[in-house]
This record gives C-alpha cells, structure tokens and sequence, in this order.
DNA sequence: TTTTATATAATGGACCTACCATTATAAACA
DNA sequence: TGTTTATAATGGTAGGTCCATTATATAAAA
C-alpha cells in the first residue's frame, strides 16, 4: 500500500465520511485487499492533515458498513474484512422493523422466491444435495417428534434448512436474500414453532417437499410450498390479529 | 422523553456502540418518536457521564444506519429519521460489489423477480400508476431518440422506471430488493447504454411492457420480460468478454 | 536449550478543552 | 411593520492526555 497517493486531504463540513468514502472506494477497487491493515489512527491523522476524531469517525462508518474489523493492542488497528452478507441482512432486518412492516408483505415475498428457487434447485440441485436436504428434513422431524430440542433450536434448524434450500439453486443472490430474509423473519418463525401443530405440520411438509425435489416433480414441489404458504398466512393472520400484539417486537410480547 | 430513565451510563469497552444500541432500542420501541430531537451532544455527554467523542461516535453509527439525520446550528442536533428503503439497499448493493457477484447471476435474479412482480403489478397496480407507468417509458423513449439527455440521465431514468415498477406490487420488499438491485446494477446499465441499439430497443420494450401491463395482461407482459432479459444477457456476455474488464469497477474500465 | 516470566512499545478507547462555522431566534433598528 | 444585526446553542474539527490492551522482544529460570 502506498499511502502518499492513496490517501488525500479532504475539505470540509463531512471530513469522516470523506475519508470513509475514500477508504471505501479503495476496498472496493481492490487498491487494499482484505487482510492488510490500514494506517493507524494517528498516522491517517498525520496523512490526512486532521484530527484523531475525525479519523475514529470514519473507522466507525466503514466498521459499521462491514468493511474493517479493529483491533487493540500493539499490531492492533483496522484490517479489512471479507465483506459479509450479515451487515446487509441486519440493515435490512431494522428496515423491516422501524417501518413496521406487515408480516403479510414478507411471507409473500417468501414464497414468491420460494417458488423462483425450487425450479433452480430442481434444475441445478446434484443428487447429492437432494438426498442432503431431505435427510436434513428428517432430521428436523426427528428433532421434533422427539421433543428433545427446544423451540429456539428447532426454528434455527428451519432457518438452515431455508438457507440450504437457496444454496441448492446455485445464485449466491437467491442465498443471500434468503438469509436477509431468515434474519428479518426470526422473531416469528420463533413465535410460530410454539405451535405444536404447526411444528408438526411445517416439518411433515419439509420432508414432503425435500421428497418432490429429489423427484425432480416441479410442480408437487410448488404445491407443497403452495400449500405451506396457505397455512403460514392462516397462522401469521392468527397471531397477529392475538391482543393486536406485533410480530417484530423485542418488549413483552404479551 | 424523559432522559432520566431512558439514558443509562455504560460500563466500558465499546462504549459508543452501546450508546448507539440504546439510543436505537428507544427508537425501535417508539420511547422516542420520528422527528423528535435528541438532546444535543454536550447534554447527552453529561446524560451518560462520558467524552463527546463517545456521543459523536454513537450518533455517527444511528446515522449510518439511517435512524437519524444531524442538522447543525441553533436547534441543531440529532433528529429521528424515518427510516427508508435507502440504507438497506446500500448495504446491500455494497455487499454485492465487494463479492464481485457475476453479472450474470444478477441478471437471473432480476429476471426472476420481475415475472414475480409483473403479476403482482398487474393485480394491483391502479389504472393511473399504470398510465403514469406508460407515459414515462415514453418520456424515456422521448429522451433517447431526443438524443438530448446524457447517458447517465438515461440510465438513471431506466432505474427510476425499474423502482416505479416494484413500488406497484404493494409490497415494499420487492420495492427493497428493485433499488438494492439497482444500485448494485448502476454501473452495468450506464455501460449497457451506451449502445446505441440497446438503447433504442430497450426503451422500446419498456413501452411494450408497460402498454401490456396497463393492458393488464400477465402472458404478454412476461413475453416481453423474457425477450428483454433474453438481449441483456448476450449484452453482458458481450461486455463481460471485452477485454476481461468487470463490469463493477469505477476504475479506468478500458 | 527450552520454557516461562517480564518489560516494552504500539495501538485503540476514552476524556477533555478549545475554537470555529452554522443556524434559528431574539433583539435592535429603520 | 419590516429589516438588519447581535446572540446563543449546536455540531465540526483540532489537539492533547491518560488508560487498557496486546504482540513481541527480552530476560530469567528450569
């Protein structure tokens, strides 16, 4: 890294992000590849011509984006990361909780990549991954009928399960937004796996779906999702419209 | 908002962070309400007995987050945001950048929601959104044979054209997703349009969409989608192929 | 020689003071 | 009454001090 021409002074009224954005732009262009370290705070003051403040501001900005991680100590300081799409997910899980939004609006988005993926995965997906996913929904069933696991484990088993699923279809986008999506819908797949009927049925539906897949039976396929999604909304409607309580709520839920 | 109990001292380590965490619990919860104020820094200092540097910290991230929006000057200070689609799409179409996701894969992704959406569209959209929808593709059109508007104008209205689209499916994820795609598309388009053909014929099929949406016709609108996305792709791959350039770079792209 | 303990130096984290630029409001003035 | 001018509050920046943390080098011990 060459930090003469790398790094220029900014003007003023916004000189933290300036210096993020710059920083930015020379991740993104790969003019600093992720691992190397940045200059230290107070040697990015001394290139900068400011103040160490102004510095930990933009720190702050590009760790906030994702792109460093710090660190204390002698060695210490910020080295870029390997962006993550976790940053992107939780950015938009607070969207999908600051603006209230319907859960409706999010199981219909769900099913509709739902039904984009499983024609992907059909597709694309090798044997391999089929046999994966439906002994995967066997295992979750087991979890299940069992009773051995607690809620928290079985929806987190769900959510893997999801993720798997939009791995299958062999665009990292259609993963990517999975997770989002996982992420965003946390709180209610908890929420509704404390059904036991709904837990008994969801997972009953994963291992039929899994099967179709492995069938390569597109259309079975959809209408198991068709069907899950008949019975989410029914549920979703049913806690919902529970003491007008909100799904996206980390307060008493009661 | 009463400070006293809302504004709880930290213990140590990542102080503006917690701060920040707080401040956003607060909003989340509604305890402090859009277009509400703050206190101002020094007050927020003494609230929670720490350095200035540590409350500008915390309100840098509430506002890379988008939760907040700083004013300077008399009664300048940090005001609630309505949080908006913006923040999350960035940060979503920042991770796509830093990933060097393919091109191609973007395409099938956006392929696939835009037959998802165009049902939606049909559906729901109101006769005047979907007028209003024909008549800026021919403003579109206008602008490219006009051969007055600049490439970036062109592209840009393109994408304006795109985010009009997702909004008409009422249902504010997909608007999410349009706008995250679109960033993260922006610098693919302006290369697109500067074909000149590509111009002239997308603008054309823009027009034809829309007249079938408006027309409300799923089958054809969707023709048209897959002709369209049946031309951006030989268009990618021409471009892809040029001299090994990637397509996502703001550097000299040859 | 190897292992363990210790000192060292660099770094981020926090706190503080001071000053400047900006801005809405109040005061003064025409 | 309308206009101009001070005023005060606020964020933005600069620079300093001190502390906690941490990898590494050094010294001591086994």
């Amino acid at each position: 890294m060459t930090p003469d021409d790398l790094f220029v002074p900014v003007q003023a009224g916004r000189a933290g992000e300036d210096i993020a954005l710059q920083i930015q732009a020379a991740i993104l262009e790969g003019r600093i590849e992720p691992g190397e370290k940045l200059p230290s705070e107070r040697e990015l003051q001394a290139l900068y011509k400011t103040g160490r403040g102004v510095i930990r501001e933009a720190f702050q900005v590009l760790k906030q984006k994702g792109l460093i991680e710090i660190r204390k100590g002698a060695r210490g300081g910020a080295y870029i990361k390997h962006l993550e799409v976790v940053p992107a997910s939780e950015s938009f899980a607070l969207f999908l909780r600051q603006n209230r939004t319907d859960p409706i609006h999010l199981v219909e988005f769900r099913e509709s990549i739902d039904y984009m993926i499983s024609d992907l995965v059909i597709a694309r997906g090798t044997v391999e991954e089929k046999r994966n996913l439906a002994e995967k929904a066997d295992r979750l069933a087991d979890a299940v009928n069992g009773g051995t696991a607690g809620l928290k484990k079985l929806a987190e088993l769900d959510r893997e399960l999801n993720i798997l699923f939009a791995k299958m279809a062999r665009n990292p986008i259609f993963e990517w937004i999975m997770q989002a999506v996982q992420i965003g819908f946390s709180s209610m797949d908890n929420a509704l796996y404390e059904d036991a009927a709904y837990r008994k049925y969801a997972v009953e539906n994963w291992q039929e779906t899994a099967m179709w897949i492995l069938a390569a039976d597109p259309v079975r396929t959809k209408s198991c999702i068709g069907y899950h999604y008949r019975i989410l909304r029914e549920k979703v409607k049913a806690i919902n419209s529970v003491a007008g309580a909100r799904v996206f709520s980390d307060g008493p839920a009661a």
